[in-house]
DNA sequence: CTGTTGATAGACAGATCAGTCTGGAAAGGT
DNA sequence: ACCTTTCCAGACTGATCTGTCTATCAACAG
């Protein structure tokens, strides 16, 4: 909202910053209130004048990591030209993620396990949506005959290459993702 | 343990069975210790008598679904003889759990991102690499030139299939998973 | 009949949580 | 200088959770 120009945080951006990460880190259901606040160096009432209650926090936490996530993917894939590297740069995108030292799994899915609540469930669907149709629209651009066909196939991967990252704390699924991507692709192709 | 006909089962079955119908339908983290005594009828001493804590209660209903999961899978597969139906009847078999009324997604992935702790994760990895091992077996009947590549492919599909029907509330995820398996195994095939 | 074993019901302790409320301090516009 | 808005610090409520402990009861072996 403000345009400040580097002024000190608001209390808003302070309390999404650290529910960020403690969120992530730690879960969404085992950080409580109180540590969010004291890291964010802010009032309960703030808190609750902000944002309401919990599960509005953790909606916006959800939020912005969605739109982080999905900024992420895009500077990556600017770097290919070509539709076909395009689609397989998600996947490599998802191993620069792994591959960091926090991390976690997805955070929707974990917090959708957590704590079912309509604010998570509103949040991760729109979510997942818009992984969707980013898959799908790569698997027009690249040339597939049923992108939508395609595109969820390559949600399958892109979901169970999180799932297996973080369950078997082994960053190389992106690479087993990626491959069995390139397969699902040139099998699409091929069939067109 | 005990071989009694048909007599009254122990304190401890009746434990598993409260634990897994509320564990499953309601997270590990929400459900209490009094919700599964209430429901199986036992004091809270038998509870730590037989168990010792909440983590072991845990574990042993993560090692019962272990356990029924890979039964009901095998039982599926003994339909079929040609070891590719066998390989994609995996994922047929998948779609069977995910269209029941109930479901809820994988509990270990669930049990893991809602309290993780060395029970859970021992049984979850004990979970995982026996569905690998079982996944890897199957590519190598199949044929497949690399079988541990192939198996970990379809375990990515497997999780992908168990978490987008769970989030996306669409059971049709294991239709999608086993069209994607069977592309992966024609390649495979194809390149040997 | 008696002593032992194991189960039951439930109170209790100790900790933690979400959310409300009070009281006061700082900041900024007029 | 004043006033309004925003923020901070923290006490407090009521609920819930795991785990322990006491006391009672039933069955059964000797």
């Amino acid at each position: 909202m403000s345009v400040r120009p580097a002024a000190a945080p608001s209390a808003r951006e302070r309390l999404l910053t650290a529910a960020n990460e403690l969120f992530y880190d730690e879960g969404v259901h085992t950080v409580g209130i109180d540590r969010v606040i004291e890291r964010a160096g802010v009032a309960k009432a703030s808190l609750y004048n902000t944002f309401g209650s919990k599960d509005e926090l953790v909606r916006a936490y959800l939020e912005q990591r969605h739109a982080l996530i999905l900024q992420r993917i895009a500077r990556y894939l600017q770097r290919y030209d070509a539709p076909r590297d395009r689609l397989l740069g998600v996947f490599e995108a998802q191993g620069e993620v792994f591959a960091e030292p926090g991390y976690r799994g997805c955070a929707f899915a974990s917090a959708s396990a957590e704590s079912p609540g309509d604010a998570v469930s509103q949040a991760t669907d729109s979510y997942r949506a818009a992984v969707r149709a980013l898959l799908t629209g790569l698997a027009r651009e690249a040339g597939a005959p049923n992108p939508e066909q395609l595109g969820r196939q390559l949600h399958l991967l892109y979901d169970g290459a999180s799932l297996s990252a973080r369950m078997d704390r082994d960053p190389s699924a992106s690479a087993a993702s990626r491959a069995a991507a390139e397969t699902l692709l040139d099998a699409a192709l091929a069939a067109a």
